[in-house]
DNA sequence: ACCCAGGGTCATA
DNA sequence: TATGACCATGGG
């Protein structure tokens, strides 16, 4: 991918949906938790989950790495997998205030801090990313499944590209602006819901994509 | 009734 | 390293 070709993507997507401004959440913490909570999960899901979190005030670390398991996971019902979403956040919770909270993962270097993100259990990379993104503010691009879908429909990517072959493609092709990559992921996922929707299941071979014969 | 949604872990070969 | 099973609710 080139740095021509990666920019023109950006600009046709920004004029076609228009600026998008992610992450939707009100401060760092409410951003990882949505972060943790949207894995494999429609947002609006996501949204009410973290509405029960904050009516319950336990819309914080503390909070939720001292509740009581089955009440964590109940208030988490909405956006699905809740037993599994409430384990990883509580373990989220712990790491997070035992490195000392924002104000000691702010200063830590984006690499440390990426690392240390993908140690937590239940933080895979798209989820390490979009919080070193949209909470840290760190120029790290977010890959997703929409982004492979979108850009390898483009013939800029192998529909098989790793995650990390795939972000490196766009931190070498464009300039580390957290701005620019926030506006980019999220215009991706716009475009995904909006236009770019996902291949059909193959009836002939039960394949989960178009497979090869039916083009 | 089925697929999909702003993924990740774990067991198995 | 590479698949597959599993997690589970809500909307189209």
């Amino acid at each position: 991918m080139t740095p021509h070709e990666a920019r023109a993507v950006f600009e046709r997507l920004l004029e076609q949906h228009g600026p998008q401004h992610w992450w939707p959440g009100d401060t760092p913490f409410e951003i990882m938790v949505g972060a943790v909570l949207t894995q494999n999960t429609a947002w609006r899901n996501v949204e009410r989950a973290i509405a029960n979190l904050r009516q319950a005030g336990l819309l914080d670390a503390r909070g939720i790495a001292e509740a009581e398991a089955p009440r964590l996971a109940d208030l988490l019902r909405p956006s699905g997998y809740f037993n599994v979403k409430a384990d990883r956040l509580r373990h989220y919770c712990n790491w997070y205030l035992g490195a000392g909270g924002f104000e000691v993962l702010r200063s830590w270097p984006t690499d440390k801090l990426r690392h240390a993100l993908l140690g937590v259990k239940g933080v895979g990379p798209e989820t390490a990313d979009d919080i070193l993104l949209y909470a840290f503010q760190r120029p790290v691009f977010v890959i997703d499944a929409y982004t492979r879908r979108i850009f390898s429909r483009l013939g800029l990517c192998s529909p098989e590209a790793g995650y990390e072959s795939l972000r490196h493609a766009f931190e070498h092709a464009l300039p580390p602006d957290v701005a620019l990559f926030n506006e980019y992921h999220a215009l991706v996922v716009a475009h995904a819901k909006d236009i770019c929707r996902p291949c059909p299941r193959c009836t002939e071979c039960s394949l989960r994509r178009r497979c090869p014969a039916a083009d």
